[in-house]
DNA sequence: GACGCCATACCAACCAGTCGGTATGCTCGC
DNA sequence: GCGAGCATACCGACTGGTTGGTATGGCGTC
């Protein structure tokens, strides 16, 4: 589905050098931050020498920021591929939306951890471009959220603050990303993550399922 | 109320120099983060030389733990100094808890940073001292809210899994946090906040006030 | 033979931490 | 009261290792 997502496991099986720096980077990025992760870190893992390096990129910051974009990007075809998200009710839209990424989040496999979230936490003063291309990520996520929870008020004829709804969903995920990587604990995402969705259900008047279950499927 | 969190203006009003470098070191690691912020830089701006530092600390990872077990401490003053916290009802203590963390980041001089979250992204894999005097904040002003909510809870009659709910409130803070560095815009903190508290508010069966609409701005 | 792709050797800047040394003040025996 | 002895606070030049980045040269291919 969306190769950027599971480090875990895949080691680097990228065509080229210049992708394979680029996963691997996106990798170590995720674990140890932007700071942290050396040059030579990422060349020794990728399988690359220092002179690929900068034959593929300028500097360190120019591929963090192509690695953001691409994690930009791998946003859209991971929604776009999951599931529920061509249901007929918008609201089901919705809900799928949030089932997906709590599925994702529940997968011990996962790297707890999102690029973007990372990076701007340590650069957002000292390296103006990446906290930019970091917040397009945000942006972008938020910008398709709010466009399904603007189509699901419309069909419900609800007016709701989707903006700061949409923040709060991706809120809720980094900071539960953030309290995970503290706790060491996987669990605090999905719960989180199904808090918010019961929340946002209730703003769109779904009614909530008689037995106590919080996640349908 | 409490010197740590509001360091915008106070320049570094500490009587001595140990605590000089403990302050302006707290609120250069919540701006620039752990790695980005260097020895000499805080001792600059705390009119230390590196001599005192390390005469003080015997480490920059010390340093960073001793701040985090103060920022820690100065949680628990904090909300104990905080207005309502003596209300008679269990659930508006609740309510006050809240309304007091949106009220500190809705204050525009307030310093949009969490010590602890900042630290912990960049330092989880390589310090782990450091990500276990982080997790002790979250873990302690958990502790806090969970306990006030389960208080809330038994005076309602109420089976709430109330650990998961104060995991809720510090991850969309922490996340919140995230997306301000982000996007540079201050008003998500209180925006999502107040989300979360009226989350919690129907958890706990509160009525919602008529003229109210969710929350706005 | 020129150009894309990459390797090796190297550099300058930076940074945490060290170390020899000074200044000040407290304590205690006399 | 006074000086020896010692402890605490602090200074700042220096170092050894690291890191992002460069210079240059080899090598295969069109």
């Amino acid at each position: 589905m969306c190769a950027v997502l599971r480090e875990k496991t895949a080691p680097a099986p990228a065509a080229n050098l210049r992708d394979a720096l680029l996963e691997t980077a996106t990798g170590l990025f995720r674990q140890q931050g932007f700071i942290a992760t050396t040059v030579d870190e990422i060349c020794a893992q990728a399988g690359a020498t220092k002179g690929a390096f900068f034959h593929h990129f300028k500097s360190k910051e120019a591929l963090a920021e192509e690695c953001l974009a691409r994690w930009k990007q791998s946003f859209g075809s991971m929604i776009a591929g999951s599931p529920g998200v061509a249901a007929a009710d918008p609201v089901d839209r919705v809900l799928a939306f949030f089932d997906f990424f709590i599925h994702v989040f529940s997968d011990p496999k996962q790297l707890k951890s999102c690029l973007a979230g990372t990076t701007v936490q340590e650069v957002s003063e000292t390296h103006p471009r990446l906290r930019e291309a970091a917040n397009d990520c945000f942006v972008a996520l938020k910008g398709h959220l709010q466009s399904l929870l603007d189509e699901a008020c419309r069909s419900r004829r609800l007016k709701r603050d989707t903006d700061s709804l949409a923040s709060l969903w991706i809120a809720t995920m980094q900071g539960a990303l953030v309290l995970c990587k503290a706790s060491r604990d996987d669990s605090v995402v999905p719960a989180s993550l199904r808090h918010v969705r019961a929340y946002i259900a209730s703003q769109l008047e779904v009614k909530p399922p008689a037995p106590r279950r919080a996640a349908k499927r």
